[in-house]
RNA sequence: GCUCCCUUCGUCUAGAGGCCUAGGACAUGGCCCUCUCAAGGCCAGUACACGGGUUCGAAUCCCGUAGGGAGCGCCA
């Protein structure tokens, strides 16, 4: 049996983490057995969906690379289909013409309500055979009054519930148009879904659909249900701490594998291991390890797994992130050895893209600006003596490379019996502007010997002016 | 209110009766390395929600309690 499953957003907000969450698992778990991977896009609630929306659905998951196998389906395209198979369920008898009121209905729960009792639909029209004059009935589904249904979920266990605890919900509004519920079941039908991995906030919802299901004569896909990613505080995620667009994350320099690595170990694990490739993932990621409680969304620990991610990808690959975070800067670069020898020198002291983009700028701009507070520490006094002797004593370097920078710092150090922090400190600050920057003769090396002398000119005149 | 779900360090987790005086990771503190900042290495503190059972033995099994969450819409 092929493995179908199915990632089904409802473009009504934004997409955020905890939706890129349950569609990793059902990414990974469709690609774990060489399943199919389908993208459905539930817009049935017209007055809430947004083209805006599904946009972001779409670029956010290209982005993190979870591609789909089938679709996207969009349901407002399939309301044929949707009438058809509840003229069939009405046909049977297995559906029903609903003529309440609203506040007929209203009234029915206060009263529940009032007696301590689970609101639910009585079933009044069920047995009704004539039309009433004026109404525009809504249909509801004839749920089994009794015997229970067990879902048989992945990462719970078996979950029982009683009929008698289901009411008859509403599948078509009084427009004719369906509902999600409904729409859910044929969709998942039609579309052979194997395995339905989702929130656990639909947990309560899926006893319904399994008798519809059965209704409509398809065996129940298997369900997994997966516990929501809570914000730092343990609190619901909400705007403040991470409910932002999934397209946030990629503008502030997180990289898409890292994201997902991040996300992947909110409930589930393999052994001490932290950091993951995709395609170690696809072979290790089993959605039964899943863990049942709800995890707390840590940034911190996001920045960290960025970082290592940072650490072992590909030179090129990274290059051409930083390209793109360079722009948003106002920064334009092709120039790809530069590029890759700043990912290079920079990778282990930044733990985003962005934040690399925002401390390389020196690499990249014609003169830097020095900052006054750190050039009063390092370019005046003694520092002022040593930019004169680094000045004369790089000037003639016959090559302009890391290894003899170096040596020739060391040997400017050692004439003088100071520290290499006597040495490298004022240069630094010469060439970047501020006390920090990856090895100094890395550093000097990508800046390039031009430059750097002209660097080493505007810092003198700098403390002259001091 | 009713139904369902959940509960190991601050956080993410390991743990499927003895390997647990509970392991790893992030964060925190200290030390080492060191031209800055990092990265890296080493060390430290902090957890089985509570109460009963079952058992020679329980974080692990059972039952309660407490706390948290979800659902109960002509929303999805």
């Amino acid at each position: 049996m092929t493995i179908v499953t199915r990632f089904a957003p409802s473009p009504t907000g934004l997409l955020h983490i905890g939706g890129v969450r349950t569609a990793l698992f059902s990414w990974l778990y469709a690609r774990r057995h060489g399943g199919r991977f389908i993208l459905r896009v539930e817009d049935t609630d017209r007055e809430r969906s947004t083209e805006a929306a599904v946009q972001v659905i779409l670029d956010g998951m290209q982005w993190l690379g979870l591609t789909h196998d089938e679709g996207p389906y969009y349901q407002t395209r399939r309301f044929d289909r949707y009438a058809q198979v509840l003229q069939q369920l009405l046909a049977e008898g297995k559906a029903y013409h609903c003529y309440c009121s609203k506040e007929e209905l209203e009234e029915m729960r206060n009263a529940q309500i009032a007696r301590k009792e689970k609101p639910r639909y009585d079933g009044r029209c069920r047995e009704r055979t004539a039309a009433v004059a004026g109404v525009q009935p809504v249909v509801r589904f004839k749920n089994p009054l009794d015997g229970e249904v067990i879902v048989e979920d992945l990462v719970h266990g078996p979950v029982v519930f009683q009929n008698a605890e289901l009411d008859d919900l509403i599948i078509a509004r009084s427009d004719g148009t369906p509902t999600y519920n409904f729409c859910v079941v044929v969709d998942d039908s039609d579309m052979q879904i194997t395995h339905v991995i989702r929130g656990d906030d639909h947990l309560n919802n899926t006893p319904r659909q399994i008798n519809m299901l059965r209704a409509i004569g398809f065996a129940p896909p298997v369900y997994a249900h997966v516990a929501m990613i809570l914000g730092a505080d343990g609190a619901k995620l909400s705007k403040r701490h991470g409910a932002v667009s999934v397209l946030h994350y990629r503008e502030e320099g997180y990289l898409p594998e890292a994201l997902l690595n991040y996300l992947v170990r909110l409930g589930w694990s393999h052994g001490d291991q932290e950091i993951f490739s995709l395609a170690e993932l696809e072979q290790l990621f089993d959605i039964a390890d899943v863990n049942k409680a709800a995890s707390a969304f840590n940034p911190e620990k996001l920045l960290w797994v960025n970082q290592q991610h940072m650490m072992r990808a590909s030179l090129p690959y990274l290059a051409g992130v930083l390209r793109e975070q360079l722009q948003r800067l106002g920064i334009e670069s092709d120039d790809r050895a530069l590029l890759e020898g700043v990912v290079a020198g920079q990778r282990e002291r930044s733990k985003t893209m962005k934040e690399m983009a925002q401390a390389s700028r020196y690499f990249f701009v014609a003169d830097v600006e020095i900052d006054d507070k750190t050039g009063r520490k390092h370019l005046l006094g003694d520092g002022a003596a040593m930019l004169v002797r680094l000045r004369t004593g790089l000037a003639d370097l016959t090559h302009w490379t890391a290894p003899s920078i170096h040596d020739a710092l060391t040997a400017i150090a050692a004439e003088s019996g100071l520290g290499l922090g006597k040495v490298a400190q004022p240069l630094r600050v010469a060439l970047t502007g501020t006390a920090v920057s990856p090895p100094i003769d890395v550093t000097a090396a990508l800046i390039g010997r031009e430059r750097c002398l002209v660097r080493l000119d505007r810092a003198q005149q700098w403390g002259a002016g001091k």
